[in-house]
DNA sequence: ACTGTCTTTGCACACGTTTGCGAAGATGCG
DNA sequence: CGCATCTTCGCAAACGTGTGCAAAGACAGT
């Protein structure tokens, strides 16, 4: 009646209603050939009826294999983070694997206490997305022999395998679209300054402009945070330059976002007067006025193949140390050839 | 130099090297008073400098407590489930739970799948986060009694515990909020037919009319998708009335989204023509044009609440059944007085 | 019938930790 | 000094499973 705890059968209990030893229930359970079929089938449905159900934590104990994986991320609310996590899940669940999560709120030592978590309870391997302190996991790593993948990592030392958009190309192509539609005042609100991504991209966006004989004009780059403030501040800053650009490309959707809001507090319109771009397709993108043309990164994708990587590493191959993902350019309403009168 | 698994330390190693019982180890880690404060000492720095992490397995094994929970939600992607999760997490972590997490991509096979992959993991508690198979969980509950919270599921029965969301008191919120504005002709444009959250909200906004002393007209009140074609259509369906409402109240943002799409398209003003009001408040509906009036739920609170109520039902406790949260109206720029003529 | 091979099963140990119990030593008290 | 109590430690069992090895039985070949 009241039995707080209620103890699960185990191969034991098996073992005895059908008259055998534990270890051939094991064997019968595993569908070993060196068992017979009759004996085999007879145990199964005794299990089957009794509701038996093996314990994971016994079996990786004498077999040293846990068959989990632990994720630590910044934030799982982070829509690019669920996206990514939603990949590795997908595709460790598909092997057979069971994953931890573990948030870290971008704070370094609740970071260290996550993966200390995950060390003691042996899971065979860890992925860290959107981290920045990579640097931190080194002596983790060395000492506990855990392999680690990192995805789309500020600091992706080269110690460690990773998985990372391909920034430069992504760039240029957002770059060249414009080019393409006839624009040649084409201006960047970055991120904040020293984020390899932001540099990334604005190697991405001058690359581009050089290849066009376009000339690069510094005033025309500026600094925003990553955030919505950001791109209306920046918004600012270009409209106050003498000639204001024909075409802002942005650092990511939020500051596109702030762009798009600022132009239209100003009445400016958008494709018409001036083009917005921007970066990561987030869900928001499509739906602001207009759709904004941006560059989609293959969340999923990337979780997948993070945990492939992974999957490499610990069964003992040396997997590529870097695999970098094409961006996609996704053109929606937000980008059009200039007007005449400015280009 | 290739040792394919390295074996970790244990606490055997750490005895043979201080010359004591692997006993006098295992109580000098847990700080146990029946161990001298000296070789305490002793026997806790040989830990350190070994680099020893405690197997979290080979204890649960012992204890029969794996301090592990798994959450099983449709998707992580969904920015209202990686919210709950959030919450989730961070209170399991915070009493030293770590957490599996689960797809189920609202697959009854795989969400059967992931439970029972759960049960061999041996977590002590489940919780599920708008799932809509909540009868698949009764047998395997009573099978294996682990304690299960669901979270806003949509067939919550009554033999598990679940905290929700006050749909009927956010709705009639709403209701009032455009009562009090002077609104007379209120349209509803729903979910689909059989959900319960949305029965619930149009309880919720029937309830208010009345209070109101306005009358209910079935005409106002459409089917929608739950998602943006569904707000779109229904916007049509209202317009085509011999005589519009002055203000929708959606089902969800995302429906609230299309309607503001599809009102857009037709040149009718917002919130100078119709009022428009969501529900979630999802990141999106700060950035809508205009910004729009919503509902809030308290998502991580939710998480939260979930996982305490988990705790004391894993610790014995029997805990209220079913929470319910309230929600938070969120006035922003899509709600105002109806136009003058429009009385 | 003897030997050898193949099939099927059980014994025993291992995985790494916790914990009840007993024992040894230290200490206190009369 | 005798005895009791307290402190500190080790022994051994247990948790539930996997697996090498031996052994028992079945069977075929000579």
């Amino acid at each position: 009646m009241n039995s707080p705890v209620h103890k699960p059968t185990s191969i034991k209990d098996i073992a005895r209603i059908a008259n055998v030893s534990s270890s051939t229930v094991s064997r019968a359970l595993h569908n070993s050939h060196l068992i017979s079929r009759r004996t085999a089938e007879r145990i199964q449905s005794i299990a089957k009826e009794s509701g038996y159900s093996a314990s994971a934590i016994a079996r990786g104990l004498v077999t040293q294999r846990t068959k989990t994986i632990g994720v630590v991320v910044t934030s799982i609310s982070d829509p690019f983070v669920s996206d990514v996590v939603n990949g590795i899940e997908e595709y460790a669940n598909d092997h057979g694997y069971s994953v931890f999560l573990a948030n870290s709120n971008a704070e370094p030592e609740r970071e260290t206490k996550v993966v200390q978590s995950f060390s003691e309870r042996r899971v065979e391997g860890i992925v860290v997305t959107s981290s920045r302190v990579g640097a931190l996991y080194r002596p983790l790593l060395s000492e506990m022999r855990i392999p680690i993948v990192l995805v789309n990592n500020q600091h992706p030392g080269e110690f460690v395998n990773s998985v990372l958009i391909d920034n430069v190309k992504g760039s240029a192509d957002v770059t060249n679209h414009l080019i393409q539609l006839g624009h040649r005042r084409i201006a960047y609100i970055g991120d904040r300054f020293g984020y390899q991504s932001d540099m990334e991209r604005l190697t991405g966006y001058r690359e581009a402009l050089e290849r066009a004989d376009l000339p690069f004009t510094p005033e025309l780059v500026v600094h925003g945070d990553g955030k919505c403030e950001g791109g209306m501040i920046g918004v600012e800053m270009l409209l106050s330059l003498p000639k204001s650009p024909t075409a802002i490309f942005c650092y990511n959707d939020m500051t596109a976002l702030g762009a798009l809001r600022q132009l239209n507090l100003k009445k400016i319109s958008v494709p018409g007067d001036i083009s917005v771009i921007g970066f990561d397709d987030l869900f928001i993108a499509s739906f602001t006025q207009p759709p904004l043309t941006t560059v989609r990164q293959p969340r999923r994708l990337m979780g997948r193949l993070a945990m492939e990587s992974l999957l490499k590493l610990i069964s003992g191959e040396d997997s590529a140390t870097t695999i970098k993902v094409p961006a996609e350019l996704i053109v929606r309403e937000s980008t059009a050839p200039p007007r005449e009168d400015l280009q």
